[in-house]
DNA sequence: GCATGATCATGC
DNA sequence: GCATGATCATGC
């Protein structure tokens, strides 16, 4: 049969993808189909490639297409506020091969020779619609740019390392920035060997993070321009200093300082009772204009925590994380919940201290969670989830103040779940009645980090 | 003084 | 109107 264009023809190839733009799969001018017989994730992908592109799914090496040396990726995107896409999920790339890997180069790795070139082709997902009816909004070829690609090439090397010293078992997305290593397979990866640990380790690949994919969304939609500000001005700032570095040493600058002459040093002037301050302060030490987004951190997913400590180094707060839902909750599976993904995040930390009545910037600091303490918050989380489900709760009520069965300090020493909304009425509804109220929803909660695990493992390590 | 319940302020 | 990061307040 006739192909519809020349698979080693890059115009030919991009042509062809690009007719999709605007159209479903069913919509494609293809006679059977709908008879394609894939189910589950990753079938739009498949289908994609042997129907519309005529050649059978494969696991191999090569990129698809290889005599060009393009690889064909399908991904889905979300809508957001308006004609606005962000990615849904991470890009996932090819598996990491735990036994390859030690004996690779960059330049000739596996993964670069798949990847340095990918046709991208998003398309909008909708709950429980046929795959054959997403509609494609989004096809492009992709390069990655040269400050990105040293990005990429530094997460690279750190996935390697990690396998070089027999912590594949260890490997999170959080250790790296652009490039992530993320769990492949059925409950988050079967385990396989690795070559310097008898450990198993969780099958993982290469992915794209999704706010690094949100910027490809960004970048070939040609829509915000100019929401993003710099860090990097020019790719050989990074031949010797990771990102990490050269933001810690931005910050280095003003390490003793107090806020107001901090301020003084940047010629800003910020409300330090408004809540968006550190979030400013962090921007202008980073040479980064206040109205814009700090591109690198974006496309890394890098959340900030601003951090104030007592004088004996005790953080005056415990820190909060997003309120969860309790119907969401209790129907995730820990390997694919919310929580774990937002502790395999990179975080920046920004201390400061009390002294007399200032507060002194001390230390700026990026960590991620170690895998241990993933595993320990992985037991807070359950138990959380077990209260919900079993409706409870509520403990106690005195003098109007409610006392609940959530894990507290005590049960686990880095999270606990505390109350986290405008007041005791702002609730989200409960998936089983509670058994001491009788009420279908309750006050919002969110985990938190514990202020003591916040001084010991990341303010003093 | 700490643990936990409760709430604030901003920006989208 | 609500999500999010941050902070206050009460009781033991």
């Amino acid at each position: 049969m006739e192909r519809k264009y020349d698979p080693e023809n890059k115009v030919s190839v991009i042509a062809h993808a690009r007719k999709l733009i605007n159209r479903t799969l069913r919509e494609s001018g293809l006679d059977n189909i709908h008879m394609h017989g894939h189910k589950g994730k990753g079938s739009f992908g498949q289908v994609l490639e042997e129907f519309y592109f005529e050649y059978k799914p494969n696991s191999n090496s090569e990129p698809d297409f290889k005599e060009i040396g393009l690889e064909l990726k399908a991904s889905p995107l979300k809508k957001v506020k308006g004609r606005h896409y962000n990615s849904k999920e991470r890009l996932v790339l090819n598996i990491i091969n735990y036994s390859d890997i030690p004996n690779e180069k960059f330049e000739t790795s596996s993964f670069w020779k798949k990847n340095a070139n990918l046709l991208l082709v998003f398309y909008l997902y909708e709950l429980d619609q046929d795959i054959l009816d997403y509609k494609i909004r989004l096809v492009s070829e992709w390069e990655f740019t040269n400050e990105d690609l040293k990005i990429i090439r530094q997460d690279w090397e750190k996935i390697k390392e990690k396998i070089l010293s027999g912590k594949a078992h260890e490997l999170s997305e959080g250790d790296t920035l652009y490039l992530g290593a993320c769990t492949k397979g059925g409950k988050g990866g079967n385990p396989r060997p690795q070559p310097f640990s008898q450990i198993h380790a969780k099958q993982r690949a290469f992915s794209l993070k999704q706010g690094y994919v949100n910027h490809i969304i960004a970048s070939i939609s040609r829509e915000q321009k100019g929401v993003y500000g710099k860090l990097i001005k020019s790719s050989s700032e990074l031949t010797k200093k990771t990102l990490e570095e050269i933001v810690v040493g931005k910050f280095e600058s003003y390490y003793g300082f107090s806020i107001p002459k901090i301020s003084e040093m940047l010629g800003i002037n910020l409300n330090p009772k408004a809540k968006s301050f550190y979030s400013s302060l962090t921007k202008a030490i980073l040479g980064v204009s206040l109205d814009k987004e700090i591109e690198e951190f974006k496309k890394a997913d890098i959340k900030i925590r601003a951090v104030r400590l007592q004088k004996n180094n005790l953080p005056k707060e415990d820190i909060s994380f997003p309120a969860f839902e309790y119907v969401k909750l209790v129907r995730e599976e820990w390997e694919t919940s919310e929580l774990k993904d937002f502790l395999e995040h990179k975080f920046l930390f920004v201390f400061f201290q009390f002294v007399e009545n200032d507060l002194i910037l001390k230390k700026a600091k990026f960590w991620n969670m170690p895998h241990q303490d993933i595993l320990d918050v992985e037991k807070v989380w359950k138990k959380t989830k077990d209260i919900v489900s079993k409706g409870e709760i509520v403990r106690d009520i005195k003098k109007g103040r409610r006392s609940t069965n959530f894990p507290d300090k005590s049960y686990s020493k880095i999270s606990h779940v505390r109350p986290h909304a405008s007041n005791a009425a702002d609730t989200y509804p409960l998936p089983v009645k509670d058994n001491f109220t009788g009420v279908l929803s309750y006050t919002k909660h969110a985990f938190w980090f514990n202020s003591s695990y916040v001084r010991d493992e990341i303010y003093l390590k």
